[in-house]
DNA sequence: GTGAAAGCGCTAACAC
DNA sequence: GTGTTAGCGCTTTCAC
């Protein structure tokens, strides 16, 4: 800055004035010093900004993924949000849930001057990351459950997981069987609604099936699944899971949505080109993360009066579901026999 | 800092070296320093560190999207090797593939105090990127066209490309329609080998199909491609565009592989658990972001030594390529005739 | 409107 | 080993 100002033949001040063009610079030695920025091919030391002004136009985004869908989603649309208002945003992983982690990626982020945090709470790794941010610094938590003290964006899950297994229960189905993912906590919100729909039907409430986030995972379960006779309908809990259950159901010849309806979460880019296409709920988690930079950046203005903030989810009816087989309660499935109803959709 | 040497009562460059661990200090000292340390819940500020010490720990990964298989998972590679190194990662998107955005891109990834660059190539945006980068500034490309004066980490996928062509083409196919995905340059290297093994093999070279990085847009092509009777082989960008591409096929009544093969690229994890599983060039994207890391760090180290490093890809023979109906160059496809051979895997 | 002076929180060079 | 001194590149008073 000072080859710039020694170059305009000005002071490091006025330069520093261009740049942040919130005072008036007359034009003349505003022109001479881009003249002269352009020329060096000079860029402001972000440290240096960061250190004398104590203010940053960095965030950082704490999370237990990266690449997994809604992960990346997420991360996609705080970006382009926070990139729109002239931040940058920083990765800090908290790979597994652990306190040790958790510490350890609030640390790397605390390390660098930062405006803000947004904390994805997909997971358990979330949930202790949160602990451990210190007091005063601007965070803005998304999804997961409600937190007090926190301000928080979310995506509805939990009504619109009730309304799907709803939809299974109304097509006849007796019960409907669940996988669910790595939650944040004890159990996220698609569960919970899960497990709301059954109980208000008076209908069993079956032990869960626990997946991971990777799709192949589904499989195996699809598999023993395909072996319980009284499974006829079964609600994963996101997509890809929903796909690898598929698979694994057809790969022990029950057939779907015929033999079992599988239902899946998210809306997925993949969902509708499946075969079956499946049946969902949406979920945009860009949206969320462009929700959870604006909701960010009110906070750090001081302008924040948002606490908790619900996007609305819904179902999306395409053909991985179906009555079951025989009509609603009976005994089903002979592996071989002809089409059931319902499958025509 | 300043606060810790007072409740540890040494002096402010001893806290500094506690923390930096490279000087001896008296474990006394040291021990104390920690306390406060610990009491007061301090944090380096990274802004001032950089500023005195004229190096940083955060590297900048540029890139065209972060949410695309490819891109994300890439990313991630780069994360993970980071932070076991204990870097932070900074991401930087230019989002089109315009002078303007590229500008823009490099100019926030610079306003930051970073140690190196990563530039993901995989499209007309990191090209862009790379001629704006300072010289200087330790840069590594990943993936994409070789260039000179970059050191660079890439897939293998010229070769690759060719010998799935080749596949197609033993399996009898007279030649093989291509399906591009946005490339980095005029050409990326699965188009490139797709066209040596056509020419090679003195096969015709059909014109191209464009697809956007967005699955959906393969169902389209793959609707027209199903019209065209001369077509019975379909080799597309990646796995995604691959799976539109069957569903619009399967759309318009032609079987996947039994009228019409199709193989993608990248062995996505969705690939295998596909309906048919596809047939496609295993693409360790992770890895390539490990790799770029590690070869970011040894030029900043100054301990460079590789300029240019290809990881080998292989092809991946699932069930969605089979021979053409009829056999070698016939005639085929009486939509509704039985089913072909080489269904059968 | 503009320059001079001070200082952000840290590390590096130097003395001891 | 440890404290003192200087200074990284900016922004921010404060005069003028």
């Amino acid at each position: 800055m000072a080859d710039v100002a020694r170059l305009a033949e000005v002071s490091v001040p006025t330069v520093s004035r261009v740049l942040s063009g919130t005072v008036r610079v007359s034009p003349d030695k505003r022109a001479r010093v881009e003249a002269a920025i352009a020329e060096i091919g000079f860029h402001r030391s972000g440290a240096a900004r960061a250190l004398a002004s104590g203010t940053s136009e960095v965030i950082a985004v704490v999370t237990g993924k990266t690449s997994t869908y809604g992960y990346a989603e997420a991360i996609r649309g705080v970006e382009e949000e926070a990139r729109a208002a002239g931040y940058s945003v920083m990765i800090t992983v908290a790979e597994s849930g652990s306190e040790a982690d958790a510490r350890q990626a609030v640390a790397m982020a605390l390390n660098q001057s930062i405006a803000g945090v947004v904390v994805l709470k997909f997971d358990a790794a979330g949930v202790a990351v949160l602990k451990h941010i210190p007091p005063g610094l601007p965070v803005e938590a998304l999804a997961g459950a409600r937190q007090r003290g926190v301000v928080q964006a979310v995506l509805e899950e939990a009504r619109a997981g009730e309304e799907l297994t709803n939809y299974l229960l109304e097509l006849g189905h007796r019960t409907v069987h669940h996988v669910r993912v790595p939650a944040s906590r004890r159990e996220d919100g698609r569960t919970t609604g899960w497990r709301r729909a059954l109980r208000n039907a008076g209908a069993p409430i079956p032990p869960m099936w626990e997946a991971t986030w990777d799709p192949h995972t589904g499989r195996p379960i699809g598999r023993e699944l395909a072996h319980c006779p009284d499974v006829t309908a079964v609600f994963c809990g996101n997509d890809e899971i929903a796909m690898g259950v598929i698979r694994g159901l057809e790969d022990e010849g029950a057939r779907v949505p015929e033999d079992v309806s599988v239902v899946g979460f998210d809306d997925h880019p993949l969902a509708e080109l499946w075969s079956p296409p499946l049946t969902t709920v949406n979920q945009d988690f860009a949206r969320l993360g462009r929700r959870g930079f604006t909701l960010l950046m009110s906070q750090i203005e001081g302008t924040a009066t948002t606490k908790y903030s619900s996007e609305r989810a819904e179902v999306i009816i395409r053909a991985s579901a179906a009555p079951p087989a025989g009509g609603r309660g009976s005994a089903r499935r002979g592996r071989s026999g002809g089409r059931s109803g319902g499958a025509e959709r």
